[in-house]
DNA sequence: GTCTATACACGGATAGAC
DNA sequence: GTCTATCCGTGTATAGAC
């Protein structure tokens, strides 16, 4: 159906201008003339910015969630493997072209409702995170999830933005060879 | 002179409300009221939202360039030393409540005029911040500096968010411990 | 589904009195 | 210096025609 098609292309353009410009500074003016309709079109789709946002919000984690879910069935405690791993987490994030975290959507100012809604599976993508750092043999991996999450948000933010701060394989290796001595 | 403690209460106000809101969603009135005044008056001391912006990146980027040169002449290749190092700018982040990375300037919309006014002196501190990683014999420092960077970015973000990740003291040490082995 | 037109609130900024 | 009042642009959202 068409209908989900147009629903899609709007996720897409608002994926990349929130990522672009951030979620507060995008009008729903920007969304509409970037996918080619207007304004009031985005309204048939949608209830409001709030939803496009939880839409996108559902897609990247839901994506992540499974990404790492794959990984734990297959993961050695193999260097190597390891920063292929994170090489392969920075792909799907600069695909999407967002990374999402807590302060991310708390300094938003979305609803409450909407903020708890993303905690769960949030959590739940920590978790998974953990078991996988404790699978590849990483220490301390509460502390090193954490810096490992954010050190690749870093990176997928400065690339979005032009700014490489150096090859995402190199940036992968050398991340890699920080937690597996 | 009153004049300029008025001035500062209103850029420790703007700073405060920026880092717990962001910058777009912080109107003047938000300030203001913080301050005990009223919209108008702050248009007595700035000549806008940006100038405020800017008088805090300004201050902030002084104050850490000023601790980066003084670390400088005192780093010595000890690894406690190095710990301790990181934990000092993480404490005089979260006293400034902000951490200023280019992105998040970008990412304000602010005027390009603005924005190239703080790009010199952001690649300053970079560059020292390289310099105190090489005293400390941190290898490839220049990917490093970008990681530890972010990682005090992000402590300071979740922190002031009620979001602890680790405690900090913990948290510098397991940071030092990840580039000098 | 998509449009034009519009309601309505909010935010940045200014004028001018005190 | 600080206020009240106000201007004006923009942004979200809706009504209603096609």
């Amino acid at each position: 159906m068409e209908n989900t098609k147009r629903k899609k292309e709007i996720i897409e353009a608002a994926k990349r201008l929130f990522a672009q410009n951030g979620y507060s500074p995008t009008s729903m003016d920007d969304i509409a003339k970037s996918v080619g309709i207007t304004k009031a079109s985005l309204y048939y789709f949608f209830r409001g910015k709030e939803q496009i946002f939880a839409a996108i919000i559902d897609e990247v984690l839901a994506e992540v969630k499974n990404y790492l879910g794959r990984e734990l069935k297959v993961c050695k405690a193999d260097p190597a493997e390891f920063a292929k791993m994170i090489d392969r987490t920075i792909s799907i994030c600069l695909k999407n072209g967002i990374v999402i975290r807590r302060v991310d959507v708390k300094m938003c100012g979305l609803q409450p409702i909407v903020f708890a809604k993303v905690l769960p599976l949030l959590a739940e993508i920590k978790k998974n995170l953990r078991k996988v750092l404790a699978c590849y043999g990483v220490k301390q991996n509460d502390i090193a999830a954490d810096i490992l999450v954010n050190a690749v948000h870093a990176y997928v933010l400065h690339a979005k933005h032009g700014m490489r701060i150096a090859p995402q394989k190199k940036y992968s290796e050398y991340l890699a060879s920080l937690f597996i001595k």
